[in-house]
DNA sequence: TTAATTTTGTACCAGTTCGTATAATAGTAG
DNA sequence: CTACTATTATACGAACTGGTACAAAATTAA
């Protein structure tokens, strides 16, 4: 990791100037957040950037990914098959809270809430958050497709679609943390809705 | 409403340039759409659209009203209790699909994919988006409680958080739609996630 | 030492940004 | 016809935009 390499060493830490800027494009969206923003958060000169991560785009396209990881890391551990789908749900959401309101003001879902308006003129961007709403569907799918297996959630429906809208309560809460809405609040929304999500269909 | 009035006459009509420029911000976003766009889209010079909408901040607030206008007049008579609860919500959300897709690529929901962005630079933006949301639970809920009173839904489930799931699933079709999934995809998880939300509860 | 390599800092560029000052235009009121 | 009023068109400006050329700095390899 710390291997001597040739040439002046440099003086960031990737991990942590990453995590500088996605907090700034966190806050300002991509659009409204300039190089001269993004240079002074990441206390790194602008030819420095380049040389490291590109145009502003690759800039956040990287930030994107460091999300990704840091959601990754935080909600994970549920796919684990000890926790029974109702446990798993309840615990993601949790873990998606903390994250959504740990600055304030609250910033929702750095992807979710942001990346959005810039889809239609940025086909790479377009891209990674496709790729994201997949990855996130198949996390879902799977703990129904699990629950599935042990008989906690009827065979007849499609856990596909149950995924999806699982992902769905995520982008809600993600919109509605950012407009304002109380943690308070969403936490009755989500011990609301995860009933409703595992038991559907029981009767049907 | 062709009262005469002093002055020279304006050459726009006030609905159809804030058709217009609806239709820009939604497919650049509020900080990517420059001045120069705004004015070639409305087809209207600069010292022009500041005397009739004010600043760039104050078009966009004045392009949410208009989307919510329209969205108004698409699902507003789903309001009516001859629709049952699953016919209502059902036809609301084919209606949001239509909207969704009404420009190639589809673009999605304009006010909770390009605001949300701004929202922590913009109080009156993040105002104006609390507001919508408040609405649109405010809309869901009344169906669920009208279902409620005809026997359709379990008293003893929460009108207002059922309302807000079911909101929930707008903005999840609406990243989606943004994101390059397809109509029918989106139709198909529409019919799996309406009776979800209809039957919940029947069996607590 | 000297050369090679990588990162950093300064300075700059052409193009764009939002907003406005000023004057011309097109109508009504008297 | 003359005043008055509201809208439109031209043009400008100061600040900022993303991106890069160039040279200085800091390290390793020989």
């Amino acid at each position: 990791m710390n291997e001597k390499t040739r040439g002046r060493p440099r003086q960031y830490d990737r991990e942590q100037v990453l995590a500088s800027v996605l907090s700034l494009f966190s806050e300002k969206g991509y659009s409204a957040t300039s190089l001269d923003d993004i240079s002074e958060a990441m206390n790194m000169s602008r030819p420095s950037i380049y040389n490291a991560f590109g145009d502003k785009e690759s800039v956040y396209l990287h930030a994107m990914d460091s999300f990704r990881k840091q959601m990754r890391r935080a909600v994970g551990k549920y796919l684990d098959s000890e926790y029974d789908l109702e446990t798993a749900l309840m615990n993601t959401y949790l873990s998606a809270l903390k994250v959504y309101f740990s600055s304030r003001p609250a910033q929702g879902c750095f992807i979710f809430c942001t990346a959005p308006a810039e889809v239609i003129n940025q086909p790479v961007i377009k891209e990674k958050i496709s790729d994201t709403l997949v990855e996130v569907d198949e996390f879902f799918q799977v703990l129904f497709a699990n629950a599935q297996e042990q008989g906690d959630y009827p065979k007849n429906m499609d856990a596909s679609n149950a995924g999806k809208l699982a992902q769905g309560v995520l982008h809600t809460i993600a919109i509605r943390a950012r407009a304002g809405e109380s943690q308070a609040s969403l936490k009755r929304f989500i011990e609301f809705t995860v009933p409703v999500l595992c038991k559907s269909g029981s009767n049907s």
